[in-house]
DNA sequence: CGTCTATTTGAATGTACTCAAAAGCGGTGG
DNA sequence: CCACCGCTTTTGAGTACATTCAAATAGACG
C-alpha cells in the first residue's frame, strides 16, 4: 500500500516519528470502490472518516421532496465524511459515492478517538482540518448569500478546474443549488 | 471579572487545572462594546478571537455592489471572528458589530498560537468548536440550498429565537439571504 | 445497435428583487 | 410632553431570476 501522499498530508501540519506514524498506519484500512459504489447512505450509521487518496467522491443530500443537494466532492488528499453524523454517532443524513473508481483510507471513529489519546499531536492536525473546513463552508455560505448563480458557476470552475472536468452538469447544479437546465441556460449565455 | 461561563465552557471539553485555568485567564483580555461599536472593519488587521459574556454580536460582509449578508450572530458563550483572516493572517473580509451592549473576552492569535504549545489540551477544545463551527455551517448550506425563504425563515426562529428577539429584521433578511421586503412578505403570509 | 442517462430547448409559472413611497416606531431636543 | 428626525417595516407595481414540465437531441456504455 502507497501511504506516501496521506503521511505526506499529515506531515505538512504535525511532525510525526516512525513509531506514530506505525500507529497512525495500524489504524487506518484501505478500500477501493469502483464507480457509482456507494459509501455511505442515509440512515447509515456512519463511523468511517474517509481519506481520498485517488478517485473522487461525492457527498449530497436528499430532500423530503426528492431534491438531490450535493455537499461536496472530495478529490485525491481530501478527508470526507457526514461529519455532523460521525461526530454524534447519528444515522446519516447524507448520501456519499464513488463519482470515479477510487482508492480509500478509511479510520472508525472509535480508532480516531483512541488515536487522540495516544497520539495528541492528532488533535492538532484534525483543528486545523476543521478550522480550514469550516472557513471553507463558511465562504460558500457568504457566496451563496451574495452571488448570483451564473457567478457561482463561474467561481466553481476558478475553484475546482478538476473536479468540474470529473462530473457532471447535473452534479455542479446541485452543488450550485440551481437546476440542470438552469445551469444549461447559464452556460449558453456566456 | 467573571470568569465563571468561559470557564464552564471550557470545562464542558476539557478538565484544567488551578495553573493552566490561571494560564489561560492570563492570556485573555476583557472589553466592553456598546451598542452599534464596531469590534472588527473590513481590511483591518484581524488578530483577536472574542467570546461573547453578554450581549450579542453580529458578523456581516458587504460585496462589490454594496449588499450587506449577515454571516453569523453571536450569543452569549459563543466565540467568533473573522476566522479565515485570524487563521491566515489576512486583513478581515468582515464587519463584526455589537448589537446589543456587550461584555467579552479576546485572545490575541500570537497567545492562542502559545496556549497550544503550553497546554496542548487546548487543541482537543479548539478542535470540538471547529467541529461544531464546520457542521453548523454545512448544515446552513444543506438548508440554503434546499429550502424556500419561507422555511428557512421558520427554521431560523425556531432554532435561535432568543437571537430573533434582539435584532431586526432586516439583520435576519440578510441572514437568511433574502430582501427585507421579501421577509416581510413572507411574515404577512404566515 | 439499442438503451439509458445527460444535456439542451422552449413555454408557462413562481419565487424573489427593485424601486418608490407610505406607515410605524424610537429617540432626542426644545 | 410634544414635534420632529431617522431608521425600520410594510405595501404595491413592475421586472428579473430561476423553476417546472415536456420533449428533442446528444453522448456513453454494454
Amino acid at each position: 500500500m502507497n501511504y506516501e501522499l496521506i503521511l505526506n498530508n499529515i506531515a505538512r501540519h504535525i511532525p510525526l516519528d516512525k513509531e506514530e506514524t506505525d500507529y497512525f498506519v495500524s489504524r487506518i484500512t484501505f478500500r477501493e470502490f469502483p464507480k457509482k459504489a456507494l459509501l455511505l447512505k442515509e440512515g447509515q450509521v456512519c463511523n468511517l472518516l474517509s481519506y481520498v487518496h485517488s478517485g473522487a467522491l461525492r457527498a449530497y443530500f436528499i430532500d423530503g421532496s426528492g431534491k438531490e443537494s450535493t455537499i461536496m466532492f472530495a478529490v485525491p488528499d481530501w478527508w470526507v465524511t457526514d461529519m455532523y453524523c460521525f461526530l454524534n454517532g447519528r444515522p446519516a443524513m447524507m448520501y456519499i459515492e464513488a463519482i470515479e473508481n477510487s482508492c480509500i483510507f478509511q479510520i472508525r471513529k472509535e480508532d480516531l478517538d483512541e488515536l487522540y489519546i495516544k497520539v495528541p499531536k492528532f488533535e492538532r492536525y484534525f483543528r486545523i482540518l476543521m478550522q480550514n473546513a469550516y472557513t471553507r463552508e463558511q465562504l460558500r455560505v457568504i457566496e451563496n448569500l451574495s452571488l448570483p448563480a451564473k457567478e457561482r458557476y463561474n467561481n466553481f470552475l476558478d475553484k475546482y478546474p478538476h473536479i468540474a472536468r470529473v462530473v457532471t452538469l447535473k452534479q455542479i447544479a446541485s452543488y450550485l443549488g440551481i437546476t440542470p437546465e438552469f445551469l444549461s441556460a447559464i452556460r449558453k449565455s456566456k
